[in-house]
DNA sequence: TAATATTTTTAGGCTAACCTAAATTATTTT
DNA sequence: AAAATAATTTAGGTTAGCCTAAAAATATTA
């Protein structure tokens, strides 16, 4: 329970929380290309976050990882030390949410329970970061909110975006050109059973847009609100 | 020129800045004692250093190091980040002058420049962190302004506090407890020839002090600006 | 089911930074 | 100059985290 939990091994944590959201284990192959380390190092890795006391993470061979309580809260931790920088960022310093990812995988590590504090206090203890991602309680609980990937809206229902899951600044910005933001209304017009180009139009801009796939998949969005 | 300073560097590159601002070059003892690393390690980060490209140090055995012009560059950016994120920890999240320190060392290592410049910027370029020590500029230039020992104020003489050299949590707040902090007018009154002890008075607060020699030593002041 | 492809594991290496202990070399003090 | 102190060298270790190459295990496809 103590601060044993080195830069490398926090950064594992993140990516199996994020993998295993899925519902399946992380395997080792996934987490490699997410952490851009080879499968033999990951392996060692996962063998030995398996063999710490208490153990972070259930490993079986061949069949990947998933987190131990102890694995899932400091992944938590994590999360929301990286959520609330972005935040703190955004809000206080004055960044565009492109330029937030970097800047706070690095901090995310170093800061103190009372920084973590201090920040969340200063924000008024914000429930989404500036991409829409939920930001864990203090007591590390995710807060869960309906939303669903935009592909999975009806076409003409009208919904209103709450997360852009990417952290990639090009597409960000791109994304806030359109006025892709989280908060925004938009209602879907087509969906193409060719491509999966989805046809949004945006009423607060009166716009019409065409999403490809790539795009829509990483947007997520809330209809049971409704207008 | 590039980004390939370890933290471990950039604490060496801080000590040995420090240690040789007396105009002597860092002893491989003193930076063993400083940096809490026994003295054969100490050796072999000399050696390392002195022999990257470019050199960080000039070393010569049994003699210490002294930071090259590109060493001192290192350890003036390091040192600017530290200070700025001490002062922006006290100014903007309302830490006290207490807490900031350790904090700001983990966190002077990961920071970007654009970091760096927001929380300057924000704090209207602050000249001295919250223990009066000087902040280099965004140009690495230490600012240097007259600055005295206290035991070397004459009887009788008025001064006003400029820095405070420690980073004691518990020493600082007996600090702030007595008035002693930076911008605070006092006058020396007598000085042991015994003990070496000062006996201070704080018109401010109407209060004399007595302060032993390991303390006064700490307290800098400027005599030059009269009341 | 056999062949192929993919994934995982093993084995052996590497770098950065530190450590200890003992022997040696410089420097400083007496 | 001798003694004492400080610094360096050598040799051998440690931990964390990564690497490659080849072997082994599992999954997929024909």
């Amino acid at each position: 329970m103590s601060k044993v939990l080195t830069e490398a091994i926090e950064n594992y944590l993140k990516a199996i929380y994020e993998l295993t959201s899925a519902g399946r284990p992380a395997t080792t192959s996934s987490l490699s290309e997410r952490l851009n380390i080879k499968p033999a190092s990951v392996t060692g890795m996962l063998q030995h976050l398996a063999g710490l006391q208490p153990p972070l993470v259930e490993y079986s061979k061949h069949r990947g990882a998933t987190l131990t309580p102890a694995g899932e809260r400091a992944a938590l931790e994590v999360i929301r030390h990286h959520r609330l920088i972005e935040t703190y960022l955004v809000e206080a310093l004055g960044y565009s949410w492109d330029e937030v990812h970097e800047e706070a995988c690095r901090l995310e590590h170093v800061i103190s329970e009372a920084f973590e504090q201090r920040i969340a206090a200063a924000l008024g203890h914000p429930k989404r970061d500036p991409h829409g991602d939920p930001i864990p309680t203090i007591e590390l609980v995710m807060p869960a909110e309906p939303e669903f990937p935009l592909p999975d809206v009806e076409i003409g229902a009208s919904a209103v975006v709450r997360r852009v899951k990417t952290s990639n600044p090009a597409l960000l910005r791109h994304l806030k050109g359109l006025g892709i933001v989280p908060g925004v209304r938009l209602s879907v017009q087509a969906h193409s059973e060719f491509d999966g180009n989805l046809t949004v139009f945006l009423p607060e801009r009166n716009t019409t847009l065409v999403l490809g796939e790539a795009i829509s998949e990483l947007i997520f969005v809330d209809f049971t609100e409704k207008e």
